[in-house]
RNA sequence: GCGCGUAUAGCUCAGCGGUAGAGCACUUCGUUGACAUCGAAGGGGUCCCAAGUUCGAUCCUUGGUACGCGCACCA
């Protein structure tokens, strides 16, 4: 046993502490135990730790450490994720800050060489943040998306699906992000609402009125795209329009002629009742277009300038224009040429790139895409049987709600970092899916009948959760078939945010449904947001962010994990605050104090193990009974997910119950009793200690480490201990020691409340004591006489006159406190007394008057309600008299 | 428009068909040998509103109000 210092220096002892654990190895799977498996959401290689972070790893790290001592071979899989826009873009940035060369510049293999230098010296940030943490993930298994092995995995992916015809090319409006210059999915687009206009636009009809109207008025939010309009579109049965369908406009600026044609998509209450179509550059037009066979005219090039070809017609002075300049000049020169019919202020929505922060273009290009209708079947399947399960479980049908709707997935992406498509085209645009280069070349070769050609790969990269799709089996070391796979897939539990269930979670299932024909998890665990401590949601913009290592330094993690566990609830955001993170810093501090206290008394950790079936002392018994209860409660949290409640349990019992309470009472069995009840009190101190410091560690791993390797004297390390608590019940001990509680605290109470000073000690004198309450007195004198400072207890059967009275478990003590006793104090505390004690009889009482109640309540409820009554109107009773007495005098 | 969620103490949040809880904050008292990062005692709630179901509703149902989130649409 090494003495603790009084302090505990976090900041010294958790780096030591972490690199402990590591040097030991107790971070990779051990043992023969059931396996057990957790894949990291793996962080962007750009990303540095934030609170969302601290939440989801600490709470992964709890599971794994639970189930370590639980003999479970854990493996908790790190990895990175070399996230394709983000990273691009930060090393972009660098390049513009430092004045060098564009990537463009310097070309792909330059910059690509560029970004793994840069991944190399800062990408490795976040790694030392969740070290800090404590997190306990296997760091020699650390994989990155882009390694060889994922690499590898990832084309075997492509091609085998390429093939099954689940990966397709296809020519069809994508989300273009003209900042970044790619094509990006839906789930990147970001709609927000922005103060917007609506202009109306006259479009003259091109041969002359019909039925004296010689135009047709479109409204649009976007001007612009007016010069690549190829119809006018009106519903069928609008009235209004009925007998200009098939007949021409002149499209004004460009003076094209285009037709006026019917078709169910614009809705006549909305704008004038006429769209215009240009099926080119909006998602709905699009359709429209292909139903009528009207041409879809580009009109910008990939920074979204104008362009003017010979195809769109656009008037020369367009050409290079910013899509916003282009429409000033095009409201202007419509309304030049008289054509201006309004403009109104309306709310927008407009998307947005969630990377870039630019408004996002559709735009006609090829693209690939996975058939992820197709691929959503099995995965739906899989959690609609509950083979995966979501907890909490109505996210499912949030999954589902996506799932059953899902659209084709844009998996292409006109970036320079990530994982290139694995295709090549020959000389005539056939497409070779391979692998490897050779084996294209094979393919090519086997097409052109054994000509060579030249072969050129795709210059697209692949959306870069393509592969993190593949996480869960790619990182076990598919597809080679490894031990680990074997072992560890599918994983038990995967950790996340909500906001990550379509990008990450839907797609895993997928893929793993697909290549493994089995479920990639068995419980998705779905976390919540951390909020401020206001409730607001964290933003750079707003300046509430909260920084998670600014805790670390000040506190420790020990007190931030057990912040973020307990409040961990499910169904609702948490709110991070520091008075929460400071309170338990101080149960920290509470804990640290416990452990010196056993110190002091000379009592060490040891293995000599106390079975609490023969454990003497009723004291004993019931802190064994409090400890088993309590190790249980936390296994079936945490079994079940409820971080917050098993955080509550081990709080409960360590300060108040073990604390408070117990070593309060063990105090003066130390001092004065014999030395079989001494040596037994220790043991038990230590037993349950151990016991706390076993059940706390997976929260606040470093303070129980420190602890425990301190006060260790020749017990097995640490973490040779398990997890397991005998199943112990002592339910007369037990009874007992809470009756001992409740009446040291009514006594207190009771002593507060009258003014007595606290130093003076009274007597305590039984009156008419039922056989309960003798034994108490007897069996629990020392610890009565410490902490309720009372001097003697006596029984008599007459109250003496001038004493406080106070009633429990059915038997009434007398305080005699004359002199000091301050007399209408007393009386109202009586009275206090007396109206709960009314109020309670009075609603029982009222209960059994009823006679549905009576006859329908179950018999159970009826009895209890009778037992109450009786107890209330004898505590009523006593009372009364004691009130009496006291006026009496 | 579709879907999900929340409303309980001053604050942040648990909870339960039968007696309403925690942490923090607040008040009073306290240098008794673990701990002032502490201890003891205490104050504080129409459990959002209304109706219904029930012997009994804070809890279940319906409707409303307020707030939040996701998806879709808006020429």
């Amino acid at each position: 046993m090494r003495d603790l210092p009084k302090t505990f220096d976090h900041n010294e002892a958790e780096p030591r502490l972490y690199r402990e654990q590591e040097e030991a190895g107790l971070f990779k799977p051990q043992g023969e135990g059931d396996p057990y498996a957790i894949v990291i959401p793996p962080p962007n290689v750009t990303g540095s730790l934030h609170v969302g972070h601290a939440l989801n790893n600490t709470l992964q790290d709890i599971l794994c450490r639970y189930r370590r001592r639980q003999g479970r071979k854990v493996l908790w899989q790190f990895g990175v994720d070399h996230a394709g826009i983000a990273t691009q873009m930060v090393v972009e940035r660098q390049m513009a800050e430092r004045q060098e060369p564009h990537r463009r510049e310097i070309g792909r293999e330059a910059f690509v060489e560029k970004v793994w230098e840069w991944k190399g010296e800062s990408g490795g940030m976040i790694k030392d943040q969740l070290k800090r943490l404590g997190a306990s993930l296997d760091w020699s298994r650390e994989r990155f998306t882009m390694d060889e092995g994922l690499s590898a995995a990832v084309r075997r992916v492509f091609v085998q699906m390429y093939r099954d015809g689940l990966i397709y090319r296809d020519k069809r409006l994508v989300n273009w992000d003209p900042k970044f210059q790619t094509a990006i999915s839906d789930l990147e687009v970001e709609n927000q609402e922005v103060n917007g206009k609506m202009w109306n636009f006259a479009y003259p009809l091109a041969d002359g009125p019909v039925d004296g109207i010689s135009e047709i008025v479109i409204a649009t939010t976007r001007p612009e795209t007016m010069l690549g309009d190829g119809a006018v579109a009106v519903h069928p049965d609008d009235e209004r329009y009925t007998n200009l369908i098939g007949k021409k406009v002149r499209l004004p600026i460009v003076d094209r002629l285009i037709p006026i044609i019917a078709d169910e998509y614009p809705d006549p209450e909305l704008g004038t009742g006429a769209v215009k179509i240009t099926g080119a550059h909006d998602f709905n037009d699009f359709e429209v277009a292909k139903r009528h066979n009207i041409p879809l005219l580009m009109l910008m090039d990939a920074e979204a300038r104008m362009i003017s070809t010979p195809d769109n017609n656009v008037p020369e002075r367009y050409d290079g224009v910013d899509r916003f300049e282009a429409r000033k000049m095009v409201i202007a020169e419509i309304e030049e040429q008289g054509l201006l019919r309004g403009i109104e202020d309306k709310l927008i929505m407009q998307p947005f790139g969630d990377r870039s922060g630019v408004v996002i273009e559709p735009m006609l290009t090829d693209q690939w895409y996975v058939d992820a209708k197709t691929m959503a079947g099995p995965a739906i399947d899989a959690v609609r049987t509950g083979e995966t399960k979501f907890v909490p479980e109505n996210w499912s049908k949030t999954y589902y709600n996506w799932m059953e709707n899902i659209e084709p997935w844009c998996i292409s992406r006109q970036l320079w970092w990530g994982h290139r498509i694995p295709v090549w085209y020959g000389p005539d645009g056939e497409a070779f899916c391979a692998e490897t280069e050779a084996e294209a070349h094979r393919l090519a070769t086997e097409h052109y009948d054994g000509e060579a050609v030249e072969l050129t790969q795709d210059t697209d990269v692949l959306d870069t959760w393509f592969s993190s799709a593949l996480w869960p089996f790619s990182t076990l070391g598919w597809p080679e078939d490894t031990d680990e796979l074997k072992a560890f897939y599918p994983t038990s539990v995967l950790s996340t945010a909500f906001d990550i269930i379509f990008f990450w979670v839907a797609r895993m299932m997928m893929m793993a449904m697909h290549f493994q024909k089995e479920i990639p998890f068995e419980t998705v665990y779905i976390h919540a947001l951390v909020r401020d401590e206001n409730g607001q949601k964290m933003s750079k913009s707003k300046g509430n962010v909260v920084d998670p290592l600014e805790y670390i330094d000040e506190f420790g993690a020990d007190p931030l994990r057990f912040t973020l566990a307990s409040q961990a609830t499910q169904g609702r955001d948490l709110s991070l605050s520091k008075q929460r993170v400071e309170g338990y810093r101080n149960f920290r501090t509470k804990l640290w104090n416990a452990a010196r206290f056993l110190q002091l008394r000379e009592v060490p950790l040891t293995d000599e193990v106390v079975d609490p079936q023969t454990l003497e002392l009723p004291l004993n018994q019931w802190i064994a009974h409090e400890a088993s209860a309590m190790s249980f409660e936390v296994s079936r949290a945490l079994d079940a997910f409820r971080f917050d409640e098993a955080a509550a349990a081990i709080y409960q019992f360590t300060w108040r119950t073990y604390c408070d309470w117990y070593l309060e009472l063990a105090k003066p069995v130390l001092d004065d009793c014999d030395a079989a009840a001494v040596t037994e009190t220790k043991a038990a101190l230590s037993s349950t200690l151990r016991t706390i410091l076993i059940t706390l560690e997976p929260f606040m791993p470093f303070v129980c480490r420190e602890v425990y390797a301190a006060m260790n004297d020749g017990a097995l390390p640490f973490d040779q201990q398990s997890w397991a608590v005998a199943d112990f019940t002592a339910p007369d001990a037990a009874k007992q020691i809470e009756a001992a509680i409740a009446l040291i605290s009514e006594i207190r109470s009771a002593r507060t409340e009258v003014n007595v000073p606290v130093t003076a000690k009274l007597e305590l004198i039984a009156i008419n004591a039922t056989d309960g309450a003798r034994a108490l007195c007897e069996a629990q004198e020392p610890a009565i006489k410490r902490l309720a400072r009372i001097e003697t207890i006596k029984q008599t059967d007459q109250a003496p006159t001038g004493s406080i009275q106070i009633v429990s478990g059915g038997t009434t003590y007398a305080l005699p406190v004359v002199g000091v006793i301050d007399l209408d104090a007393e009386l109202a505390r009586l009275d206090k007394e007396i109206g709960t004690a009314q109020g309670q009889l009075k609603k029982a009482q009222g209960k059994l008057g009823n006679e549905r109640f009576v006859s329908k309540a179950p018999p159970e409820v009826v009895a209890e309600e009778r037992a109450r009554v009786e107890r209330f109107s004898e505590e009523l009773e006593q009372l009364t008299v004691a009130k009496a007495r006291l006026e009496a005098l």
